[in-house]
DNA sequence: CTTATATTTCAGAATATTCTGAAATTACAG
DNA sequence: CTGTAATTTCAGAATATTCTGAAATATAAG
């Protein structure tokens, strides 16, 4: 993996440029593509050497890698050092950082959104408006946290088709909306 | 509004750190939280000082939050300065927001992978595991897009209903899991 | 234990992003 | 047309983030 092609090149630097979008660093989406085009697991040096960044970068990168979830270390007999990879299925992937995102993110919003319900429930009813827009948050995370819990508890394959099967129940809703 | 209570303070800060971590500016997302909160549009004036920012941070941040589709303009006769509010109903700026990812990330991120699987086209079968992992990545971001563009053309009550479906078809699912 | 190899930590450098304030532009009332 | 209010632009300051390189730590072979 020492001599990337211009397809490689193309496709790290791209997702690298997706990850900054994402608030995720460059390096770590960087390293992220090299080992998800990379037909073998690689050690550390490697990956510093391929992509131009200094080997403490890749120790922390593959840290957060492995944070989410995303990256898994294979030791091989007669060779200390650790090498790296990461999944091939790409639903998994995705949901690996859903999962990760989750966590991260929307369950420390829906634990503020509470606290702020609890707080405002104390107070007279001048923050009727207020509290009527923090509901309704509650209900969109909540929703869609139910939601998320049952797809995710999913095979890969039953996602797959239940993907499928969106269409169909698009058509019925369409449907029923002259009655709606 | 020139008055935040610790709840509008607890939910704007919040918010905007969220933001952060989404690749949004802290100023953006905590002047759309402003707003969302707010009963009333706002002049970008009392954004300001609400929220101690300068005056062109406001201007330049609003515009972001425009061109996001999430700000609208709303002119009052007998006042020439512009106010700003933002949708009220969670799910639409949900899609609103998806949208605008899905405009800026994803598509560029699939013309990039047809832009590479054409040059691999041209060279000969010595990477046929990057074909592999491209080929992978286009049928997860092709079957995302098809499910996204029939969810999001539905209203938002019937998104609401389907969401609320979707226990059901999970349910079917993993009853056939058996025989899957 | 000693030595060689591998990994991690972390202070500060390099870089990127965000924000400010002043100046320029626009819009419009008189 | 003139003057005033509103908005935008943008260079550079402030800040935040990422990255490097050297030193510290860990691991294991001999």
């Amino acid at each position: 993996m020492l001599e990337l092609t211009s397809i490689h090149k193309k496709f790290i630097l791209h997702w690298g440029e997706m990850g900054t979008r994402w608030g995720i660093s460059r390096s770590v989406a960087q390293i992220h593509a090299l080992l998800y085009i990379s037909p073998e697991p690689l050690n550390a040096e490697e990956i510093a050497t391929t992509l131009s960044v200094a080997r403490s970068n890749v120790s922390t990168s593959i840290k957060e890698l492995q944070s989410w979830g995303l990256v898994k270390t294979i030791h091989v007999i007669g060779d200390r050092k650790d090498r790296f990879e990461t999944m091939e299925d790409v639903w998994e992937m995705f949901r690996v950082v859903m999962d990760g995102r989750k966590r991260r993110e929307v369950d420390p919003t829906v634990a503020m959104l509470e606290e702020c319900m609890g707080e405002i429930g104390k107070s007279r009813d001048g923050d009727r408006y207020t509290r009527e827009r923090l509901e309704a948050l509650q209900e969109f995370f909540g929703t869609a946290t139910d939601w998320y819990e049952q797809t995710r508890g999913l095979s890969v394959s039953s996602f797959r088709k239940f993907a499928g099967m969106a269409g169909w129940v698009m058509k019925s809703l369409k449907f029923d909306k002259k009655k709606v």
